[in-house]
DNA sequence: CGGTAACCTGGGAT
DNA sequence: AATCCCAGGTTAC
């Protein structure tokens, strides 16, 4: 009774032709083609289909050092933005699909692409970016404390803090587990493409992120067959146990905003997938938790070079990373997870690169990862 | 309760 | 070329 030929079903509601994970992995039927569709007519409808949206470069009145987009839109927050021109990043907020650049000066200026509201589109904008937080005076308080972050910080000038959505957040850390940059994009843009269409800039489609309903209907066989791995089952798991809250998952999850952090935090880890990192990261990234401590292997480096350096050569265990947690906070203080992004940036090899030697020579430690039985 | 092995996958190092 | 290791961890013993 059960066709045997589960591929050559075409019974499928409509999946808006995910992007491929693995390229061997995946064969359609026959007749479609591949990977990219170079006929479809939608790169640049938007001078022709939506005359009423000005889409023009509007200056935001933000300078570099209270916003820097290469050093907050590539820098592991968020892996739904594209960087689209030199000094410019594309993706969306809700239903908005926007750009940002700086300008010659530093300031930044953002263009609609496409929008229901442009007057929403803005204010979802500096909603997003977080714009009633002054970078510059958390960083001179952080500087106060901290003479290395004062370093750092002349180099690394306007690394925020964004203000994502809890349910996108969520999702997107949830493909976060043990897991590398590269692969954890293409899974993100692989959910993200069951969202509505909403256009296209560069070379990248962007997508409005999916709703639970949405991805509800994703099985995780589907996902694992996409190249999700273990990670499916997080995935499919954690928006059932959603879908299953009495007001809705989404609105569940804007409620832990009102929450303290470890409560918010406890919440949070009652969904698979979600341990104490992800929680952290989605209480810092998306629930105004400010003080929130993501402590990853990056962080754990930090902390046992500069803030713990009792604990260094020990594992990672969950008790040393609320240790680790404490300690950022003891330092820091309410905004303590504004400053670890900071650090964390200085850690990633692509910044590290940058900064002057003197920064990163201290002391190569000895690997020693004798981890023998 | 605190500490360790599996867990999917792909790319880079050995 | 075959393995090993690791990547912004979590879960199950």
């Amino acid at each position: 009774m059960h066709s045997m030929k589960p591929s050559l079903a075409m019974k499928r509601p409509r999946p808006p032709s995910p992007p491929l994970l693995s390229s061997a992995s995946t064969k359609q039927t026959s007749s479609t083609p591949p990977p990219k569709s170079l006929h479809q007519p939608k790169t640049p409808p938007l001078s022709s289909r939506k005359p009423k949206l000005h889409t023009e470069w509007v200056p935001l009145n933000l300078s570099q050092s209270e916003l820097s987009l290469p050093l907050t839109f590539p820098t592991g927050q968020t892996f739904r933005w594209r960087q689209t021109g030199p000094l410019q990043f594309t993706g969306t907020i809700g239903p908005h699909l926007l750009s940002l650049k700086h300008l010659q000066n530093g300031d930044v200026s953002y263009l609609i692409h496409s929008s229901p509201s442009e007057s929403a589109a803005k204010l979802a904008l500096l909603d997003f970016l977080n714009v009633g937080i002054s970078l510059a005076k958390l960083w001179d308080a952080f500087s106060e404390n901290d003479s290395r972050f004062a370093e750092l910080a002349k180099y690394l000038k306007g690394a925020r803090v964004l203000r994502q959505d809890p349910v996108e957040c969520l999702i997107q850390f949830l493909c976060s587990s043990n897991n590398n940059i590269g692969r954890i994009t293409k899974m993100v843009d692989f959910v993200s493409s069951l969202g509505t269409y909403l256009g296209s800039v560069g070379e990248f489609e962007f997508h409005e992120f999916p709703s639970l309903e949405r991805l509800s209907v994703v099985s995780e066989e589907e996902l694992r067959r996409a190249g999700f791995g273990y990670r499916a089952k997080y995935i499919t798991g954690t928006v059932d146990v959603l879908q299953s809250k009495p007001d809705g998952g989404a609105q569940w999850l804007l409620s832990l905003r009102k929450l303290d952090l470890p409560e918010a935090i406890d919440a949070l880890c009652t969904l698979p997938g979600v341990g104490p990192k992800v929680a952290a990261c989605i209480a810092l990234f998306s629930l105004d938790h400010h003080h929130a401590i993501p402590v990853d292997t990056h962080v754990w480096q930090i902390a046992t070079k500069y803030l713990l350096p009792e604990l260094a050569g020990a594992r990672l265990t969950p008790k040393l990373c609320s240790r680790v947690a404490d300690a950022f906070v003891s330092k820091y203080g309410e905004y303590a997870g504004w400053a670890q992004t900071l650090l964390f940036i200085a850690e990633l090899p692509s910044q590290k690169a940058l900064l002057p030697s003197h920064f990163w020579d201290i002391k190569e430690k000895k690997p020693a990862k004798n981890k023998r039985r």
